[in-house]
DNA sequence: CGCTTTTGACCTGCGC
DNA sequence: GCGCAGGTCAAAAGCG
């Protein structure tokens, strides 16, 4: 039961930072050093976040060559899906098993709002108030996180989903309060975390926790077999394929080094369907949508964007 | 009226 | 065991 070394270890699983101007939201995988973003159980990594398995090879290639900065035993997150505790394995994992994770997570995600109430619930709901009852004997199972940095004005960015605010802290060592969201969606127990960074308070760091179950509310379900042309958003369908290569790209960048982090100008829109993608991936297919907007950021690194976008979209600009 | 946000209180885990 | 910090709840207020 005890979480503490596994903690310790929390793996990374990337974490992009954004910066937006205007309608555009940048971002870029940084050096994650410092977050805790993802727990114990995440001895799942990116992929498994992305819901990525296919790409296994580069995109375990490229989340090593994230995580380094992150310095060591994150670092082999990524492919260490072993040794980690049973409850860990009960966290979705890949597109694949979506069906599959869908629904054990949907055990899992029973929803902190059932939280494991049904036999506590009687008689704590006694107690105070009748707040609601934590379980005591089994640990909160988390779900896997997914953070990244998006350099914007405002703290909650557009992500396609509709959240509903939930809470309000104030964080330690940082003037900026966190806030917390879920996803509105009924059997959706997906939950983020926004909040400023204290080092740099024009970026925001998002931190996603869970996998929706259902596809953005504000965007045309993704297509996955379809042509990147038959609707304004398809691009996202496209973007099963593009990865490796975006990912090798990752991989480029981390060792020119110079920004501390790629930049990579994406979006968070639409993070994360768990029908056949989840969070990061779907996350990074929208990204695509921004990379055909006529903007500034994206274009800032054109190699990058030559590489993460067919050539096709950079010339509809 | 329904939904979202605000906010204080409470719960839980962890370190000392 | 105690205190702290993070996370969540839920009533009240706000808003369209």
């Amino acid at each position: 039961m005890e979480r503490k070394e596994a903690v310790k270890v929390e793996n990374f699983v990337g974490s992009p930072t954004f910066s937006s101007t205007t309608d555009h939201v940048q971002t870029s995988y940084p050096f994650m050093q410092g977050f805790d973003f993802v727990d114990d159980k995440s001895s799942l990594g990116f992929m498994e976040l992305l819901g990525v398995q296919d790409f296994s090879p580069s995109l375990l290639d490229m989340i090593q060559v994230q995580i380094p900065s992150v310095q060591t035993p994150s670092a082999q997150v990524a492919t260490e899906v072993v040794d980690s505790p049973p409850e860990v394995l009960n966290q979705p994992a890949t597109p694949n098993s979506s069906s599959i994770s869908s629904a054990s997570s949907e055990g899992l995600n029973d929803e902190p709002a059932n939280k494991g109430v049904d036999n506590e619930v009687e008689e704590q709901g006694k107690t105070k108030k009748e707040l609601k009852p934590k379980k005591t004997n089994q640990k909160r199972q988390r779900e896997p996180r997914f953070a990244f940095m998006t350099k914007s004005e405002v703290d909650h960015l557009e992500d396609g989903y509709r959240w509903r605010k939930y809470g309000q802290k104030a964080v330690k060592n940082s003037p900026f309060p966190r806030s917390y969201y879920r996803c509105t969606t009924a059997s959706c127990n997906v939950k983020k975390r926004v909040e400023r960074s204290f080092s740099d308070p024009s970026v925001v760091v998002t931190t996603y926790e869970g996998q929706h179950t259902h596809p953005s509310p504000v965007m045309p379900r993704p297509n996955f077999s379809g042509s990147a042309s038959d609707s304004g958003f398809s691009s996202t369908a496209a973007f099963a394929m593009p990865m490796q290569r975006r990912l090798s790209l990752y991989q480029q960048h981390q060792s020119q080094q110079q920004p501390p982090f790629p930049l990579v100008s994406l979006s968070p829109l639409g993070f994360g369907y768990n029908g056949n993608t989840t969070n990061a991936a779907s996350y990074l297919q929208h990204e695509k949508r921004f990379y055909t907007s006529p903007g500034s950021a994206l274009l800032k690194d054109h190699g990058l964007l030559q590489d993460l976008v067919p050539s096709h979209m950079l010339k509809e600009e």
